[in-house]
DNA sequence: ACTGTGACACTGG
DNA sequence: ACCAGTGCCACAG
């Protein structure tokens, strides 16, 4: 059974898109990340704009616990608000307008 | 079905 | 703060 229907597609884009979303939901309370440490952790080194395209589409993420690197916040208009607004709410502290990553930048498992 | 163009919540220098 | 480079996706012809 099994169906390998498409020539080459199978583990494409779609696996490694599957694994972004898993490694965001890793994300526990608290804690955030940069883009392109997600995109390394799904083992897409390099794939930071894939991760904000899974943002963008699939809903349920904690997408406000993801930010830019060195914990700048590159959400437009009133999105930035509210991440920073719940990130607040989660315990996270702010230097500034960009999260102190020091304190709060979640080590993923491997890569 | 294939190719070309544009856009993006990025990163690094 | 600004500029350039980069990767994948969406849409149109």
């Amino acid at each position: 059974m099994k169906k390998k229907s498409s020539a080459k597609n199978g583990s494409g884009t779609e696996g490694k898109r599957v694994r972004i979303v898993h490694c965001i939901r890793s994300l526990p309370k608290g804690r955030v990340s940069t883009y392109g440490a997600i995109a390394r952790a799904a083992g897409w080194a390099g794939a930071a704009r894939q991760v904000v395209r899974v943002l963008r589409q699939v809903d349920g993420l904690p997408w406000h616990r993801v930010v830019g690197a060195g914990g700048a916040i590159k959400c437009p208009g009133e999105s930035a608000a509210e991440q920073r607004f719940r990130l607040r709410m989660e315990g996270v502290t702010f230097r500034g307008m960009r999260v102190n990553m020091k304190l709060h930048e979640h080590k993923f498992p491997r890569r």
